[in-house]
DNA sequence: AAGTTAGGTGACCATTTGGTCACCTGTCAA
DNA sequence: TTGACAGGTGACCAAATGGTCACCTAACTT
């Protein structure tokens, strides 16, 4: 499997990506806390985590007993540089914005 | 189905991000087009084409009996804006352009 | 009108994936 | 040092996914 596999199949699963956001908002959590997040049984958030860091989407950090897990944006913006050249970046920024304007009156 | 889950679903698939590159190298191709970079039957680049258009990443025009096919980029950007706040981005990106220019050397 | 070309549909099968469980290792606290 | 706490492993099962095929419709060509 390829690097860029790995990150793809990572961020295909809901679970994952909910892991990511509460990454997002706050760094360095355990799997204990991370796990009182979800409805799901220890077992399967350590497995998603696992997906999760093989991808390099998250990285770890040990502290005695403890694994603290952080967000890794670049596979993100790589991602987002395979598709969108700078020249198209400018356009589909300036479009989202755009959108969140008219969205806020 | 939540529309970013159809994104993330549609984008895990080797074969569907291979045909994201081939619109991004050059849009407006028909299905035959296409099917003809691919080792797959019609059928398998159809139902492929058929993912990434439902998840908005693709958006076709009708030609006669042809059927064209555009690269979107919004929900590409889209992804990286919702685990890339603007202060992160510019680290990651200085990141990625210090690689390239290592790399290059 | 007849043949050809572009594309669509529904069923089918092999493989992968998400989630749980029984059980295990290592670390901290009283 | 004994128990509690944080996390890891391998097996297992139900559900989803990738790909093919037989068969179909619609549009262009001569």
């Amino acid at each position: 499997m390829t690097d860029d596999d790995r990150v793809f199949k990572a961020l295909a699963d809901p679970s994952r990506r909910f892991l990511l956001d509460l990454l997002f908002a706050r760094d360095g959590r355990t799997l204990t806390e991370l796990e009182s997040e979800l409805e799901m049984t220890r077992f399967g958030v350590a497995k998603h985590l696992r997906v999760l860091e093989e991808a390099g989407l998250v990285v770890v950090r040990r502290s005695g007993r403890e694994k603290l897990h952080f967000l890794n944006p670049i596979p993100i913006r790589q991602i987002h540089d395979r598709w969108i050249d700078k020249f198209t970046e400018q356009h589909v920024t300036a479009l989202i914005d755009l959108k969140h304007t008219l969205e806020e009156s």
